[in-house]
DNA sequence: TCCCCCAAAG
């Protein structure tokens, strides 16, 4: 037969009853050998019988089927047989079949040895055979191979799996004997639970007690120091490389290049980059990711285009660092890319795109990601979860942000504050403030944020009782120090109610130095209680710490003008003229079957300029006889009346209403999502607008939803 | 035959 001189026992193995399987590299062929040791006998020969066992427990293609059934015919398997079949299953992470096979062994009177409980050990994944794990540890003890330097590692990394660090610090303290290993684990097991300063901190230990590091040691300990962006710690840990003569592999030096990433050196980074010989798409991706977080967006695309092959780490990096940029539109853009070359997104990606969507207000988008998520069966974890929920909520849809609050299985503090947040933006004060009750009972404790949302809820409730409670409270009973936003909230929640006086002493009593956000708190007030007096300082103060800030001209002009004190109005235009001070435009966004589509006031550039523009036209007469009635108050031009009138028909927000009407169908909700404080003219539009032509429209502004239906808001006309 | 390692999230 011509395969009796097939190449696998031909050199190395005179004798071909005893193979060498060194060239095996599929089952097909593993199979033809084994009928080869069956023709010839050499399948009685115990080494043959374990040495086919072996290969389809360790090698990359071995079949574990195949392996039990090899195992089933070898009459008395020795230890080192049985090790081999678990270390299969262990390979596999199956830790039940790993189990069921030590039960046996045991059955059969086969004593387990110092390698048995290790890839017992190893079988556990997590989330996978925790109970078993402790089972296993209960054995060790049992048996006495607790104070084998393998079998503690082994342990220490188990518990580490399942964030058990307090067990595994337990059976690290115990240890007879620690080697490099042990501590090894015990600094990654710090990074999976994300306690970086335990794991740098059990470096500097081992480093006291004289224990020499290896490339992985410092590998685990870069990754930490990266996360902490502690820079000089990497550095010691570089130096470590030459102190201990460690030998470079592409592992360290990607650890390295993306620890100074991190820390924001790039330009070390880059130097480490170029003098790499072989890079991988680790390498590539830490150096994306490093860019982005220095906030050089376009530095991270230059090397993400270079890069000879991306995964979905590395598309997520690069729409991470667009988000942070605040580019929103090309952060989907990015993923759009990513869709086109066939990488499959997972919960990262998805977490991602959701928050590029909630910036947005881009609700078919975030509805399209939703879908995907449910479709493929991509996980949802607390996360994923929490970031459906913002998103839903920035968009304006609280009814599905709630229905996926409702679905989690498990829920977080950011959970409960997203949704609150959620709820209080959108005009559902109260149920807000009925979840923080529940969130309580719940024994979930609310942190800095959550107050921001509740204390919000009450402001754009208009509950000024529960409002000064709860932040009373806030202090007492959840041991939270109220901060710059905090008292922003209370001055907002105070001065819209018309308590200017009570606002001022909120401000007077502060703990820190106001910023011109809280006096821009209390001038919102007076512009709705028609203080100018109040404004006057509130202006003076903001002009202190920001003189370049147009918005507090025009706010204070806003106030002037519902005083109606027209000369000071005019002062304040004409004082702006002279410092070269302009506002931000304002800028609005509506998506319209998944595109982005941006307007700013008196735009002409939209591929649809002239139809939006003639439907504005027919816009104006047809709510002018309904009864709508601009509202050129706000204006802050020296011009007469009608083109006051033509101005704020060019708001950024009606042009898109008018876009949105003209390009959704009959019943569809408009969303829009503006950049500043809606103006009282195009609230009062958007109202008409929602009772003429029967549509509901939605605008999230700076800082709350408006929610236009039959011809009233949720905010009741008080923002 | 065994134990430890690198990039992305609210």
């Amino acid at each position: 037969m011509a395969s009796l001189t097939s190449p696998t026992n031909t050199t190395n193995s005179p004798d071909p009853t005893f193979p060498s399987l060194e060239n095996c590299q599929s089952m097909t062929h593993l199979k033809q050998i084994h009928s080869q040791f069956i023709i010839n006998g050499a399948i009685n020969n115990p080494v043959v019988q374990t040495r086919l066992i072996a290969f389809c427990c360790t090698h990359n293609a071995g079949d574990m089927d195949y392996a039990r059934g090899l195992f089933a015919a070898v009459p008395d398997p020795n230890v080192y047989v049985w090790n081999t079949m678990i270390r299969g299953h262990s390979r596999r992470n199956s830790p039940i079949n790993a189990a069921s096979l030590y039960v046996e062994m045991l059955e059969k009177g086969v004593k387990p040895d110092d390698y048995t409980f290790p890839f017992l050990l190893k079988s556990i994944a997590p989330g996978i055979g925790f109970n078993l794990g402790r089972e296993f540890h209960g054995q060790i003890l049992k048996l006495g191979f607790d104070s084998n330097v393998f079998v503690q590692n082994a342990l220490i990394h188990m518990y580490a799996l399942f964030g058990e660090m307090g067990v595994a610090r337990q059976v690290f303290d115990k240890c007879s004997k620690r080697d490099v290993v042990s501590w090894n684990a015990m600094i990654s097991g710090y990074n999976k639970v994300k306690r970086f300063e335990e794991a740098v901190r059990v470096f500097v230990e081992m480093e006291r007690e004289r224990i020499g590091p290896t490339a992985v040691t410092l590998v685990s300990v870069l990754s930490a120091c990266a996360k902490l962006k502690d820079l000089e710690m990497g550095k010691r840990v570089h130096l470590c490389v030459e102190d201990y003569d460690i030998e470079l592999n592409l592992i360290l030096e990607n650890a390295l290049v993306d620890m100074y990433a991190a820390c924001g050196e790039m330009g070390v980074a880059v130097e480490m980059f170029r003098n790499m010989n072989v890079r991988d798409v680790i390498t590539w991706t830490a150096m994306v990711t490093g860019f982005a977080n220095a906030g050089q967006v376009d530095q991270a695309r230059e090397y993400f285009d270079e890069m000879p092959e991306r995964d979905k780490v590395s598309w997520t990096a690069m729409t991470d660092g667009y988000l942070r940029a605040s580019r929103f539109k090309e952060a989907l853009d990015v993923f759009r890319e990513m869709q086109a070359s066939n990488i499959r997104p997972d919960g990262y990606t998805m977490v991602s795109i959701l928050r590029a969507c909630a910036h947005l207000g881009a609700l078919e988008v975030g509805e399209w990601i939703r879908c995907y998520i449910d479709k493929n069966k991509i996980r949802r974890d607390v996360v994923l979860g929490n970031a459906l929920i913002d998103m839903y909520s920035k968009c304006g849809n609280v009814e599905s942000a709630r229905k996926i609050f409702e679905q989690m299985v498990q829920k977080d503090k950011f959970s409960w504050t997203a949704m609150i947040v959620g709820l209080a933006v959108n005009g559902h004060g109260e149920e807000a403030l009925d979840l923080f009750t529940d969130m309580l009972e719940a024994s979930i404790a609310p942190d800095d944020v959550t107050f921001i949302g509740v204390l919000s809820a009450c402001t754009h409730g208009g509950m000024v009782e529960k409002g000064r409670r709860i932040f009373s409270k806030m202090t007492i009973r959840h041991g939270i120090e109220p901060n710059m936003a905090h008292y922003g909230c209370m001055v907002d929640l105070l001065g819209r109610a018309g308590h200017l006086k009570e606002a001022q002493e909120v401000i007077q009593n502060m703990a820190m130095k106001p910023n011109s956000i809280v006096w821009g708190a209390l001038l919102g007030g007076c512009r709705i209680h028609k203080n100018a007096e109040v404004a006057e300082i509130a202006v003076k103060k903001m002009l202190e710490l920001e003189p370049e800030n147009g918005s507090v001209y025009v706010l204070l002009s806003n106030v002037y003008a519902a005083c109606n004190r027209w000369k000071d109005v005019h002062k304040i235009r004409d004082l702006m003229m002279v410092k070269g001070i302009k506002k931000i435009p304002g800028c609005s966004l509506i998506e319209m079957n998944g595109a982005i589509h941006e307007f700013v006031a008196g735009d002409v550039s939209h591929s649809q300029s002239a139809q939006i523009y003639s439907k504005l036209e027919e816009m104006a007469q047809v709510l002018k006889v309904a009864g709508y009635q601009p509202d050129t108050s706000e204006v802050l031009l020296d011009i007469g009346e009608e083109e006051k009138e033509t101005a704020i028909y060019q708001h950024s927000e009606k042009l898109a209403i008018a876009f949105g009407l003209i390009s959704s169908g009959p019943k569809a909700t408009i969303r829009i999502v503006k950049n500043l404080r809606m103006c009282n003219d195009c609230h009062r539009m958007a109202k008409s607008v929602s009772r003429v032509y029967n549509r509901e429209v939605i605008v999230r502004d700076r800082t709350r939803f408006h929610h236009f239906r039959h011809g009233s808001c949720s905010c009741k006309d008080y923002w």
